[in-house]
RNA sequence: GCGAGAGUGGCGGAAUCGGCAGACGCGCCGGGUUUAGGACCCGGUGCCCGCAAGGGCGUGGGAGUUCGAGUCUCCCCUCUCGCACCA
């Protein structure tokens, strides 16, 4: 019965079909009243061709634009290339091929693969940032951040790879080692540009309300990232020189158990009090020593190293002069970089307390307790309780003291309430070729002047000598790149010869989809406001962090310019799990990598994509030995049950509605259409296909028992669509003779009615353990229920003659008899 | 250490509201078809006892709430992920 199915002999005729007909276009005709669906992916990086976590992301991405489209949207799916970047660099140096030429092949490559594949994008709007056109917008972008004062300039410290003589950024740095060539890291102070993503802190805090439906690990996650503080700002002074030092402390109420005083190693004024204190000598030694530590494995800096510094701190609120140290256990990037110390109250300083022989002074303790010898203390003590040797505060309740502490900080000149966040600027300069320039020219007497916008883009050089071993960037080596006239005064000048992190590009493509090929600026505000915010984003949780938060700060900052009309980018998220191997990430080390294109090309892409979508839950992790097996030449079981889909389908066509259809195969059809629904509103690919299963079996059971299927393989091939693109349009236009694409159809909708079940099985229990059924009416009444489940001669037996105490009814679906035991 | 999530057959997983545990699929076993292999079709498949009828056990472990717990509460164990001297 039937047909077989041959996905090799439709696939790439459908393909062709799809592009013809431009099905998969977003539709900007204003007269077209479907309401809008942006269903947006996380852009590929063009580093080869497709691999596995692209093929299970983009399927899922693809059943939701689908299956919106078919659900009565005007649906908008675009996709481009996240193409700058440092792999393109290490390909052009590996290969000798320059990182324009490899991206665009690369990129080619992946388009090939993803029409392959049947993903339904709107290809009109390709983009990739790598393209003048595109990255053109990116540098507006910067200078508008720039005016604003939100882009600027200024020394830190950053990581610095000896042996690539490059920057690096703090992803590439792995337990202080350079990721590409192992060789231990450096600290070097070089003057870098930045985004003052900090302002936006508490904003970026405050809009999660607005972020409907995230994972609450990727919201946990960006909460720990940003780490707001409360606490207060206290004002020391050293001794030695009366120079202010701020230090920020939660604990505010902690003060009067200051004993000592510590900078971080790398705080500026570490070298000069030192050598005021006259220990330089002993600290320098300990300082390069803990640098060197501390890059080489994060473990070994546990230590409470340090060093005094032979200067004094004054606690501003009781006058004592505490000795000062510098030690790396206190971080230069949090807070102020310099801590006033609390052994008692603090494990930290108590550590560092004991291994210097330092005072510890209790200020907290339990209410009512004697007062605690520090001496025989073996850890920092909670800090809850009531306030002693705190002067005025003796007495008070802790911590609900510390906004009365605070307060009285702030009435003494003394420090202030403050909040204190871990979220540092955006660094955002790369001393690299392959990213966007920075348009901005130094000019030595007009200082850093913005390259006007109609000057826009600073292209790239195509003859930039991009290897590594020399000390300059690319761009800055470059013989005449460089060397411009001042758009101020017209005297000679140089560009900025750094680029920008490609996290810079990806923060706004999700916008210039929405106008692609715009002239006149990033986006038509209109044509934003149309479609976003983005309806689903779908991509992987390793953006979690960085490119969720950096575009999310971007969309505040055009909101505030008046370039959007809304504030978060994308209200849902979902997360695809990652495909791995064997327990293992892949690896080419490893040697475990397997490859989508090759499952398309032996079982074809609507198997390749039920392989991924069946496998499980959508963010669960796949392994991909678990589910395929290790013999590739297996057909897959989503394959097998295609070939049923064919031969049912097919023959319920055949047959068409010569023989009735039995209302059990019509009710379970009208519960698949609202099962599935259901199951895709919640992104459970997986239980929708096994509901799609359900349906196909009862279908081949209803046609070898002689009835009619016509209606229900219509449902069937209708809901298939999004998950298997190819084999449903086969099926809808050849087998079932539908003049137009399946994927322009309507999804089918179901009769409430239909989908209550006529008759269900009632359980009887005996004090709660089943113990008989019986099919009865949905309809039946509670006695009728009872009495059924008292004449059951299994119920009888089981209740073997003991007092009932009670019998709990819950019509239609059990009874349970309660016995006296 | 802190934070988040998870633990169900041989395997991936299902059970959406506290009500038949194991849907669907893989694998395996038996049968059919086939020159053979593959493919396909039919049946079986949580574990234990039993020829069977039937019975007992069963969702990481332990307690609790409930007529009834994979699901709710508490404690413990294990695993995964994230952060990790955050003052």
């Amino acid at each position: 019965m039937g047909r077989r199915y041959e996905p090799s002999e439709f696939e790439p005729r459908w393909q062709r079909v799809w592009a013809d007909e431009r099905i998969d276009e977003a539709s900007e005709d204003p007269a077209d009243e479907r309401p809008r669906f942006y269903a947006l992916d996380m852009f590929p990086y063009p580093s080869g061709d497709l691999h596995m976590g692209h093929a299970e992301a983009f399927s899922g991405g693809d059943v939701v634009a689908r299956s919106a489209k078919m659900r009565g949207h005007n649906v908008l799916h675009p996709i481009g290339w996240d193409a700058f970047g440092l792999p393109a660099e290490n390909a052009a140096i590996k290969r000798g091929v320059a990182p324009a030429p490899w991206t665009y092949a690369n990129i080619d490559q992946q388009e090939r693969s993803f029409r392959r594949m049947g993903m339904s994008f709107d290809w009109t709007r390709r983009l990739a940032t790598c393209d003048p056109e595109y990255y053109r917008w990116t540098q507006w972008l910067f200078l508008r951040f720039f005016e604003k004062g939100l882009a600027y300039r200024k020394a830190a410290p950053v990581n610095w790879c000896p042996n690539d003589q490059t920057v690096l950024a703090n992803e590439q740095v792995i337990q202080g080692a350079c990721e590409r060539c192992g060789a231990v890291v450096e600290r070097r102070n070089l003057t870098q540009w930045f985004f003052k993503i900090t302002d936006y802190a508490q904003r970026l805090l405050d809009d999660e309300d607005q972020l409907i439906q995230w994972p609450e690990r990727v919201l946990t996650m960006q909460r720990n990232w940003i780490g707001r503080s409360e606490g207060a700002r206290v004002t020391f002074s050293i001794e030695e020189t009366g120079e202010e030092i701020e230090v920020f402390t939660t604990r505010p109420d902690t003060l009067w158990g200051v004993t000592f005083f510590v900078f971080s190693v790398d705080h500026p004024a570490v070298e000069r009090l030192a050598q005021l204190g006259g220990t330089w000598g002993e600290v320098e030694p300990m300082i390069q020593r803990a640098r060197a530590a501390a890059m080489a494995s994060r473990e070994e800096a546990d230590t409470k190293e340090g060093a005094f510094l032979g200067v004094h701190a004054v606690n501003p609120v009781n006058g004592e002069k505490v000795p000062v140290f510098a030690a790396p256990y206190v971080l230069m990037e949090y807070g102020t970089g310099a801590i006033m110390a609390v052994p008692a109250h603090d494990e930290r300083d108590f550590a560092f307390a004991r291994q210097h022989d330092l005072p510890v002074r209790v200020v907290i303790q339990p209410e009512g307790s004697e007062p605690i010898d520090p001496d025989s203390m073996t850890a920092a003590m909670p800090h809850d309780g009531v306030m002693v040797n705190s002067g005025p505060f003796d007495g008070e309740p802790s911590p609900a003291s510390i906004a009365k502490v605070a307060a009285w900080l702030q009435r003494e000149g003394r420090g202030e309430a403050t909040v204190n966040f871990r979220l540092r600027d955006w660094l955002l300069s790369r001393q690299r070729y392959w990213g966007a320039p920075i348009p901005i020219v130094h000019c030595p007497s007009c200082g850093e002047v913005a390259v006007p916008d109609d000057h826009l883009p600073v292209r790239l050089p195509d003859d930039a000598d991009f290897s590594l071993g020399d000390r300059e960037s690319p761009l800055a080596r470059h013989p005449t790149w460089k060397h411009v006239d001042c758009p101020a005064c017209g005297g000679e000048a140089t560009r900025d010869t750094d680029t920008m992190d490609t996290f810079v590009d990806s923060s706004w493509y999700l916008f210039r989809y929405c106008s692609p090929g715009y002239e006149d600026g990033p986006f038509r505000r209109e044509d934003v406001d149309r479609w976003m915010p983005v309806g689903q984003y779908t991509g992987g949780v390793e953006h979690a962090i960085l490119h969720l938060l950096y575009t999310r700060f971007f969309t505040k900052v055009l909101y505030d310019l008046g370039m959007v009309g809304f504030t978060e980018p994308f209200p849902r998220l979902m997360n695809q799990g990652q495909v791995i191997y064997d327990g293992a990430s892949m690896s080419k080390s490893k040697g475990n990598i397997v490859e989508p294109m090759p499952l398309v090309e032996r079982w074809g892409a609507d198997s390749m994509r039920l392989m991924m979508l069946f496998a499980g839950p959508f963010e669960d992790d796949i392994d991909w030995k678990l589910i395929a097996g290790e013999d590739p030449d297996r057909r897959p079981g989503v394959h097998s049950w295609l070939g049923r889909v064919f031969a049912a389908a097919g023959a319920a066509a055949e047959r068409g509605a010569s023989a009735p259809e039995p209302s059990s195969l019509v009710r379970l059809t009208h519960k698949t259409i609202k099962g599935v629904t259901d199951d895709l509103d919640r992104f459970r690919f997986n239980t929708a296909i096994s509901k799609l299963q359900v349906l196909t079996n009862e279908i081949r059971a209803t046609l070898d028992a002689g009835g009619g299927a016509i209606d229900a393989a219509r449902a069937l091939v209708q809901m298939l669509a999004p998950f298997a693109p190819f084999a449903a349009e086969e099926l809808w236009r050849v087998d079932l003779g539908e003049p137009a694409s399946v994927h322009r159809s309507s999804w089918p909708a179901y009769d409430p009615a239909l989908v209550l079940d006529e008759a269900v099985t009632m359980v009887f229990q005996v004090d709660g353990k089943l113990r008989d059924k019986a099919e009865v009416s949905a309809d039946i009444d509670e006695a009728g229920a009872l009495e059924l489940a008292r004449a059951s001669p299994k119920v009888l037996a089981a209740v073997d003659g003991r007092e009932i105490v009670q019998e709990i009814v819950r019509i239609p679906k059990l009874v349970n008899i309660v016995t006296k035991r």
